[in-house]
DNA sequence: TGACCTGACGTTTTT
DNA sequence: CGTCAGGTCA
């Protein structure tokens, strides 16, 4: 029999959440109270107790990392209790990926092939662009970005472009959605879909074919869902699709820590649940295995102020702990190093780097904490902000890769077509865009093989230009390219070429990552990058090492090859032929795309040893020893434009909890009297939550600024104090209750920001240059044998150095990983 | 076409 | 302050 000692360390509401079997199950689930490990049992439960195989069993999280979590974890249960991999694994997924695989199963519902794209934000905004512009509305920047986040919007409510339109009141609205209708149908014969379609299009193959949702839901018997204050409509109706016949939908979260909101997240879902599914189990885990009992009880002093909550205190068994140390500094550099210097010492104590996190409100102060650190010689990795596949060199070889698998998609293919440069610009970028109004154009792509001569060879015969219902565009649209000069059109020849032959040798070829090499050699897009922007050209080019770094590893580490058979699937091979579909490096290449737009390349590795630095979004479902809060200023944390907003206001609120309960012993909160923000040296005052805290939890650093920096008109309002030290503490928090800050709006009027004071801008202005030039590194040749770390890989130790400087590639054993090439700027010495 | 300049704007937060 | 879209000119 199986061993059920997995059960053993579990409390009661706990056993009981695991033990549920069927009908819908809602678990309350405070902060640090074990929700993952509840989880994880339940499938391993499930599995073990013989209620279902573990391929009927799915469970949702909302980030990569916590999928990730979970499949090791339940892995780890489940080889203990000696029943690893027999009748395969549990779908264990983000919704958005789980979305991704049910499109690409179905792709021809929705009238895509299994080809398709997935657009990133950018991309989206440029989809954005070129739609607007074919619907004959110009719109800037800052009607794109609204346009786009109305998309946006509109599908994760769930609404397609009709219903979009049912809700409109007025004339503008009209538009927006008429609009949103174009934008899909342009998606649709592009083949690409956009982050809100990774969820919309599944609905829509439901909501059409309720047989489909029934045979799925017979399928995947037992549904968990994570984070579930956290669903949005689209993806709640998702799940009443798929748990329709069975209703074993088991839901973990907590209201206080919703904290996606602008996303669209309706707290609703889990405040109603009960309503809707009738019969619901609740079980509420209110006891907390993280924190001390002090972290505790500062959280608690925060989200009790929160006007929308279900009333609930976690308690612990765990001792009171050492008091909120409480730090601010004379301005945000001051901040940082204070924080560095802090670190540093808990590192001599003994303490592990990977025992301390940094948090923020904003990406953009991680960076003066990335200085820092950097000049102790501290390891730090930076989870999120932007992406590595966000950069543009990357962007530019994907779009490239892109074209190759999808030569329908418009947005990869116009952006490459003239880059590296090749005689195409704008003008006739243009010009190509337009032609995909011609009849019998379906694509840039297509446009420009008609350009190129090369319809024949592409399978496209010329006369399937239709010269008949013409109208005035598009007979100017073809004009414009068959009177294209020589030099554009010998590039889009060459481009095209290029293209097609890329193809062919994917379909032939296994070795992508050497395909890819080689085309990046043949765009000869290293010379591009110096002809560019010499400056950064360096950085870039080892980011396109990295790229295939990161493209091999993903060959080599046998990654799930993509399933592309639904498991209930009973209509046979999809009607489409492509010439990628069948071939290896296709397959290989269909899901390293894939992996690229839906996976955060600092989703995993929070083993490695180093401090972790991240804006508090981030850190959620997170738990470290040691935690920086960092910026707990108003008009920062809360980050709010409008005062009067309580519903933001109150989000803001749960995200401060979210930050607090992420420590399990010593919380730092840390601020600055002065901040630099877009350039400017603005004064700042506490944050209101910090105030909210009962003064008995803290104790303040006696390196704290104390100075009075001409701080007149703050003090009469919640400002820092004139005196320093904790004497005041008690005084400006007595007044905080019920104004309305003054100092805490941007008031252009104010003299904020030509604060004088001459001494203190000489002074801040000799270290921040110093920072800047970066120390000069130690040659190369001595790096063999030195203990190194990278961010993906871990911990390894150089055995061979090739070339020189930040250029140079070094050769690593890494103890997790194995052998890896990596570029020498992305490793550092430990 | 593409190099260069200029001015506007931006920082929430992420799949 | 830094980036980037959009405009100008060779």
């Amino acid at each position: 029999m199986t061993s059920r000692e997995y059960l053993d360390p579990l409390n009661s509401p706990q056993l009981r959440a695991v033990q549920h079997r069927d009908g819908p199950l809602l678990i309350l689930a405070g902060a640090g109270s074990g929700k993952t490990r509840v989880i994880t049992n339940r499938i391993a439960h499930l599995i073990l107790s013989g209620a279902a195989d573990p391929d009927r069993i799915v469970a949702v999280t909302f980030t990569n990392r916590a999928a990730g979590e979970m499949r090791e974890r339940v892995a780890e249960i489940l080889s203990r209790a000696d029943q690893s991999d027999e009748a395969g694994a549990p779908v264990l997924s983000t919704f958005h990926s789980l979305g991704a695989r049910l499109l690409r199963w179905h792709a021809d519902r929705v009238g895509r092939t299994r080809q398709f794209t997935i657009l990133d934000q950018d991309d989206q905004l440029a989809l954005v662009k070129e739609v607007a512009q074919r619907h004959g509305r110009e719109a800037d920047h800052a009607e794109r970005k609204r346009l786009r986040r109305y998309v946006e919007r509109m599908k994760n409510r769930a609404f397609d472009p009709e219903e979009a339109f049912e809700q409109t009141r007025n004339e503008r609205e009209e538009d927006d959605a008429r609009f949103y209708e174009t934008y899909q149908a342009h998606a649709r014969r592009t083949n690409v879909v956009d982050f809100g379609d990774l969820l919309l299009l599944p609905l829509k193959m439901f909501r059409e074919d309720p047989d489909l949702a029934d045979r799925y839901s017979h399928r995947w018997q037992y549904v968990m869902v994570d984070e579930f204050q956290d669903t949005n409509p689209a993806q709640y109706e998702l799940l009443e699709h798929l748990t329709h016949r069975h209703r074993n939908l088991a839901v973990v979260g907590d209201d206080d820590q919703s904290i996606y909101r602008w996303r669209d997240a309706t707290v609703a879902n889990i405040l109603d649940f009960e309503d809707d599914f009738e019969e619901t189990e609740v079980v509420k885990l209110e006891q907390n295995y993280r924190s001390t009992e002090l972290i505790l009880d500062a959280a608690n002093d925060v989200i009790e102020h929160n006007t929308e909550r279900r009333p609930k205190r976690l308690w612990t068994e765990k001792d009171r702990g050492p008091k909120i140390t409480l730090f601010t500094g004379r301005d945000d550099r001051e901040e940082a190093a204070y924080v560095a210097d802090e670190i540093e010492a808990l590192g001599r104590n003994g303490a592990d780097w990977s025992d301390l996190a940094i948090f923020y409100r904003t990406n953009a102060q991680g960076r003066q904490f990335e200085e820092q650190l950097r000049g102790l010689g501290i390891p730090y990795r930076v989870v999120g902000g932007t992406s590595f596949y966000n950069r543009a060199e990357i962007k530019d070889v994907l779009a490239y890769l892109q074209v190759a698998m999808n030569p329908s998609d418009d947005v990869s293919a116009l952006r490459v077509v003239g880059t590296p440069k090749r005689g195409v610009g704008d003008v006739t970028v243009d010009k190509l865009r337009n032609a995909t109004r011609i009849h019998g154009i379906d694509s840039a792509f297509d446009a420009m093989r008609v350009v190129a001569g090369l319809t024949e060879r592409a399978g496209v015969a010329l006369d399937r230009i239709d010269p008949s219902p013409r109208d005035d565009g598009q007979l100017e649209a073809l004009a414009a390219i068959e009177d294209l000069g020589g030099r554009p059109k010998g590039g889009i020849a060459e481009f095209t070429e290029l293209i097609i032959d890329l193809r062919e040798r994917i379909a032939q070829e296994d070795d992508l990552s050497e395909l890819v090499a080689q085309l990046v050699d043949r765009i000869n897009y290293f010379d591009h990058l110096d002809s560019k922007d010499p400056e950064r050209a360096d950085d870039r080019k080892d980011n396109v090492q990295e790229l295939l770094v990161a493209l091999r590893d993903f060959e080599q580490g046998g990654e799930i090859p993509i399933d592309d058979e639904s498991p209930v699937d009973q209509e046979g091979p999809h009607p489409e032929q492509d010439l990628l579909v069948g071939s290896t490096a296709g397959r290989q290449l269909r899901g390293f795309l894939e992996r690229t737009s839906l996976v955060q390349d600092t989703d995993d590795e929070p083993s490695a040893e180093t401090v972790t630095l991240m804006t508090v979004h981030s850190a959620k479902g997170l738990e470290f020893d040691t935690v920086f809060l960092v910026g707990m200023e108003d008009e920062l944390f809360p980050n709010i434009r409008d005062e009067g907003d309580q519903a933001e206001l109150n989000e803001e609120r749960r995200l401060a909890y979210v930050a607090i309960t992420r420590t399990e012993r010593k919380l730092y909160i840390t601020n600055a009297r002065r901040r630099r923000i877009w350039g400017q040296t603005r004064r700042t005052a506490p944050s209101r939550f910090l105030l909210d805290i009962d003064e008995s939890r803290i104790e303040h650093d006696p390196k704290s600024c104390t100075d009075d920096i001409n701080y007149g008109r703050t003090r009469r309002q919640r400002g820092w104090g004139s005196g320093g030290g904790s004497s005041d503490w008690s005084s400006a928090s007595s007044t905080q209750s019920s104004d309305h800050d003054p100092m805490s709006q941007v008031d252009p009027n104010a003299d904020d920001h030509d604060f004088v004071d001459p001494d203190w801008s000489d002074q801040e202005l000799k270290p921040s240059v110093e920072a800047n030039d970066s120390p000069p590194d130690e040659g190369s040749h001595d790096w063999v044998g030195k203990t190194v770390s990278h961010s993906r890989f871990g911990i390894g130790k150089v055995e061979e150095v090739s070339g020189d400087g930040d250029d140079a590639r070094l050769t690593i054993e890494f103890v997790q990983s194995g052998r890896k090439t990596v570029v020498r700027k992305y490793v550092k010495i430990l």
